[in-house]
RNA sequence: CGGGGUGUAGUACAGUUGGCAGUAUGCCUGCUUUGGGAGCAGGAGGCCGCAGGUUCGAGUCCUGCCACCCCGACCA
């Protein structure tokens, strides 16, 4: 469709870059489908661009694999690794497919987005062409790349714990949580006038907070409640609290607790709000970085595999043959050849043959 | 589509050789509680997935059907 829309769009190189985003509604045939992974629908976002020079769709598709890989990072609090896909697992119609690579706590990697560099491969497909400078006819070139609902499983399993969900305060829908406790209904009043008071002021430094009265549950229920739900900072405010002008400070991501002055309370949770975001974002990269393992031979590839999971760095005969044997005995499959790979000569674990760089291998969602 | 498993109270499950339908949790009422999913007392709640069959008697045994879950092949 959005070629068909290009073809009609696109006359002259005046009308390049054309740059078209959509969000649509997904449903495919599953045989199998998998709870945020691979559902049956989904929702998710797709770029399409076509551009006059082949340099100007490449820097799109990379442009692309940069923004997912920010997003990933600095809001997600989820490290990835970025490179690019074996010919085997290239996009079909791709020229160059991109990708950026998540390891989740079990060991498995996952694909948390992609961006594909197309060539003329679609153009000459749907023959789309352009008049360039010169008055030329000549194809467009393009790229494509999306991310999905997918990205949500990913969070969940990157950073959760055996207490429930852990949400990075960038994107948690509630960052503080105050979390009331009184013994009697003169006390309730008093610490009442002082939650809201304190959740008026954070909310004014931009902090989303909420404030949680509700007399039907005993704090330990909500304590519970709110640690299930991810919330990464709760505050509970009590009669001690009172009576000295603190709040207790309990963090979700390492469920420590301090006792804190109420004065200057925006700037401490601001402060805290943003080492949580970084603390779960190391966590997560010490995690991904101590699992990903070099080996030499197969044996110790397979037992790798079997004992530890993670990504596998190895070196590879560059052959689709090789991949899909390796892929067949393990289950394992080249999740990507990373950007910044250095070049360094070996030999291939499974066929023995020389090997100019190693690759990442992982059983993946 | 192949292989395996499960259907019993709102939920999660137990139920022996065929013999009164159970436990936990949740729910309701009352009192005491409230700084880590409160305690005690009392109470309500069931087409035992559905349909047949065997039997004096079926949650339990037999036959058929239905639903759901897990594993594999597909895939982001």
């Amino acid at each position: 469709m959005i070629w068909n829309t290009y073809k009609s769009w696109i006359r002259s190189y005046r009308d390049l870059p054309l740059l078209i985003n959509q969000w649509a509604n997904v449903v495919r045939w599953e045989m199998r489908t998998r709870l945020f992974l691979r559902t049956a629908e989904f929702l998710w976002q797709e770029g399409h661009t076509a551009h006059a020079t082949s340099a100007e769709a490449m820097e799109e598709a990379r442009r692309m694999l940069d923004v997912y890989s920010t997003f990933s990072e600095e809001w997600m609090a989820m490290p990835v690794i970025k490179g690019i896909k074996t010919a085997n697992e290239r996009f079909a119609g791709a020229v160059e497919t991109f990708c950026i690579e998540a390891l989740m706590q079990d060991g498995k990697a996952i694909q948390a987005g992609t961006s594909h560099f197309l060539g003329q491969n679609f153009a000459k497909a749907f023959d789309v062409t352009f008049a360039n400078k010169e008055n030329n006819t000549e194809y467009v070139w393009a790229s494509s790349w999306g991310v999905s609902t997918r990205l949500i499983g990913a969070l969940i399993m990157a950073h959760s714990d055996d207490k429930g969900l852990v949400l990075p305060p960038k994107i948690a829908p509630v960052q503080v949580v105050i979390v009331p406790i009184y013994k009697n209904e003169e006390l309730r009043i008093a610490i009442n006038e002082k939650a809201i008071a304190i959740k008026d002021e954070l909310k004014a430094h931009g902090i989303i907070v909420k404030y949680d009265e509700d007399e039907r549950q005993t704090p330990g229920w909500k304590f519970a409640e709110y640690e299930l739900k991810g919330v990464p900072l709760r505050m509970g405010i009590g009669p001690r609290d009172l009576e000295s002008q603190t709040v207790e400070l309990a963090r979700r991501d390492d469920l420590t607790k301090s006792t804190v002055s109420m004065q200057g309370l925006p700037q401490l949770i601001l402060n805290l709000l943003d080492e949580i975001q970084t603390s779960l974002y190391n966590k997560a990269l010490s995690f991904r970085d101590a699992n990903i393992t070099t080996v030499e031979t197969f044996d110790e590839f397979k037992k790798v595999l079997d004992e530890n999971g993670g990504f596998i760095s190895a070196h590879w005969d560059g052959t689709s043959e090789t991949e899909i044997k390796i892929k067949e005995e393990t289950k394992a499959t080249i999740r990507c050849i990373p950007l910044d790979n250095p070049l360094q000569e070996g030999k291939c674990i499974y066929s023995g043959r020389k090997s100019m760089q190693r690759v990442l291998f992982a059983q993946a969602y």
